[in-house]
DNA sequence: GCGATGACTCCTA
DNA sequence: CTAGGAGCCATCG
């Protein structure tokens, strides 16, 4: 097989969307992780932007965690006064997660694998 | 092809 | 604490 240059493959291995994803199921309830850990354990170190891009291709209804992912600093990315904001929130209060101040500790920042 | 935008992060002042 | 700039990738006009 010759690889062409311009050949664009969708299903070609898994696509890094599907690995973000796979990476944000495995963040257990009670617990938070941030665009760039997600990145980087998914092999793309320095993409959290590319993480956040794929999040919101994310469609309503998966079974993704999506609300466990947070900035850097333990905020919601999401404007306050947005509706996904305070759903967000919701939810993670909801499973136990301490929002002090606006933002997560950074005690349930971080998981072990 | 280029500039602007977006569920980001880091460094410096 | 806020502000600005740079780096990163994909999409859109």
């Amino acid at each position: 097989m010759v690889p062409s240059a311009s050949e664009q493959n969708e299903d070609s291995s898994i696509s890094r969307e599907q690995i973000i994803w796979q990476v944000v199921c495995t963040i257990p309830p009670g617990r938070v992780a941030s665009y760039s850990q997600i990145a980087r354990l998914a092999g793309l170190q320095g993409l959290a932007r590319f993480v956040g891009r794929t999040m919101s291709q994310l469609p309503e209804g998966s079974d993704v965690p999506w609300h466990r992912v947070l900035k850097q600093d333990g905020r919601i990315a999401f404007p306050p006064d947005s509706n996904r904001f305070l759903h967000q929130k919701r939810r993670l209060t909801e499973e136990g997660v301490l929002i002090k101040n606006g933002r997560v500790p950074m005690s349930q920042f971080r998981w072990e694998p």
